[in-house]
DNA sequence: GCAGAGAATGTTATCGATGCCAATAGTGCG
DNA sequence: CGCACTATTGGCATCGATAACATTCTCTGC
């Protein structure tokens, strides 16, 4: 029973308008839904009467009643970095834009259970459907089942067998900003990555081995980092001591900024001894010293994308998941040149 | 009535688990609310057929009877800047961590209209509580209304009546930043506030302002940015024209990179020709060129806080509304040094 | 051995809105 | 002028869980 603690003060029912209006809780219901059999007389008197007792739609009672809850949920990574802010951004637009609520699950790690608990906290939530926002790298039988009971639309990198999947087109990101160093006249390019288990990760590690394969070059062993800046710092510190190294695309902004200061640190100077080019292309990159050549990825479009087939999904639950995608873009700045022979010694 | 769409393969409910338990619904409300009076045994046959069942208690129905949705609200800005996702990432463990789940309502603008829009869509959904991580400077009926029925905890920089605030110390943040400068040496610092709106940067203004006259120094005429980088930048150029400027102390670590650029590029070092403070002690700080001295504040910890008071009132809508804060820190990094006389003039 | 406190459990009304279906009021057309 | 038909509107059961109250049972203490 509801409470009653408050001094019989209770907020306006749908019956309350009723009442004043002088017609059915029915017909105002019909009214709040936008239903079209309703004399526009009669909508004037409900909606008159619900602007004088400042009525609001108790949702609790709408979800329970219809089943949905015009809420979608998201479950992310809980960190700063900028990606992982910029999606939910983007689908927190979307979503206030069609009219749903957005609940936020974020999980520490990316075990099985992190993530199916924070998957089970937005079901128990009773959310319409979910954005899988982390790379779900193992699935598990609780996990395929609460994706098998939701409508689910992950995110880059996730895998399960119920979900529709968005992302960004990460080999062509890591073709772009290859392609972009051999042009300038280096011989090859180094890498730094992501964690491995980020599909992220792994598709621009393929695109930039791709690249340099098609292009008949050597293909250098990958570095990997874990997207903070401290971990490229260390692999900056590692890059600095290979003399032939003239260029190096790293997988995140944040990571090359630690590259960078490693580089400069031993006494690379950049972007005359080395070209580095980053990932994501943080509102940060412009400031850099030097600014940051960087592959702009379209984040908020992204989430707005993976809102539009969740929503699209729920419409329509039998539509066929085709999966999309969205264009990485290279921002060129100050971070990258050609080659300078004489001068990739290091100086430490 | 509940949808009925589906093969008619219904969720178990509280009623289904009760039979196969043999015992009341009552009974098994009782249990999965850890209520003391019920038998080990009974206790144990309920958990047997919840588990048999895979049943989850339906969170639509259990608000509508309690009255009460175990979510509290966030209304944060849309950005990207760090210490908003801080703040809201130490809001949601602490959330998690008491059971609650966390509803995110953004807005673009800091107006009126915007945020009170963000306020009634949390209120309509229900939660039983919200945290307003935004400035809000000018509050409006709809708002104060609003703020009212649902208990509400401002965090740093709200002014309403009925709200709980909890802060970080921004004056001292400033003293901390100026006091460090002044020790170094400089005859005074100069500053490049936030936008005038925001308490915070009204707060570490009067902090530096007040630094400065108790140390008997002249008090330059503050400069404002946005908080973005490319707001810092402009500051930059400004301040890279005032050749007896040696000290800085900026309002955000984002706005002081896009500082350290602009000096860099009209000639002037850092810190040989001019110290910079930044402010926050993002991921990135430390790995600027220089390394950025800055003021750390502990975000996390105060959206925990203000969970912390938000449940709290919850739980005693009678209590004090006692505010409280929390103490940020100084990092002193390579951004700063004594200053040099001889150098004092831009190179520009 | 019995009254009565208190533990354990069941009964019932209710929360607020919605969906289905019935009822009523208009409307067009033969 | 009346019938078939449709646009409006109301009645009622219902979603799933909870609170208040009732009831049954189990012990103490005298």
């Amino acid at each position: 029973m509801a409470k009653r603690s408050d001094g019989g003060e209770r907020p306006p029912g749908m019956a309350d308008v009723a009442r004043v209006a002088g017609v059915s809780a029915q017909t105002v219901s019909r009214v709040l839904s936008d239903h079209p059999n309703v004399q526009d007389k009669t909508r004037a008197k409900v909606l008159a009467a619900v602007d004088q007792l400042g009525y609001r739609r108790n949702n609790a009672a709408r979800m329970l009643s219809s089943g949905r809850s015009r809420t979608i949920g998201v479950v992310t990574l809980q960190t700063d970095f900028y990606s992982r802010a910029a999606v939910t951004s983007g689908i927190e637009n979307a979503a206030r834009a069609a009219g749903y609520a957005v609940s936020t699950a974020t999980t520490a790690s990316l075990d099985t259970f992190a993530i199916g608990s924070a998957l089970s906290r937005l079901a128990d939530q009773g959310v319409d459907g979910v954005i899988l926002s982390v790379p779900l790298i193992h699935s598990s039988e609780r996990i395929e089942q609460l994706t098998r009971s939701t409508p689910t639309v992950a995110i880059d990198g996730s895998r399960t067998d119920a979900t529709e999947v968005v992302a960004i087109d990460q080999t062509l990101a890591a073709r772009l900003a290859t392609r972009h160093l051999l042009d300038l006249g280096h011989d090859t390019v180094w890498h730094i990555a992501g964690p491995g288990q980020w599909l992220e990760a792994a598709s621009r590690r393929d695109g930039w081995r791709a690249s340099l394969e098609a292009a008949g070059r050597a293909v250098p062993p990958p570095l990997e980092g874990d997207w903070s800046p401290a971990s490229g710092y260390r692999s900056g510190l590692v890059l600095a001591r290979i003399p032939d190294a003239t260029a190096v695309f790293v997988a995140s902004d944040e990571m090359a900024f630690g590259v960078i200061r490693a580089l400069r640190e031993t006494g690379r100077r950049v972007p005359e001894d080395i070209s580095v080019v980053g990932t994501d292309d943080i509102e940060l990159a412009e400031y850099c010293s030097p600014p940051l050549t960087t592959v702009a990825q379209p984040f908020a479009q992204m989430g707005a994308l993976a809102v539009a087939h969740l929503l699209r999904h729920l419409a329509d639950p039998g539509a066929l998941p085709e999966p999309a995608s969205v264009e990485p873009r290279l921002v060129v700045r100050a971070s990258t040149a050609p080659p300078s022979r004489s001068s990739s010694v290091p100086r430490q």
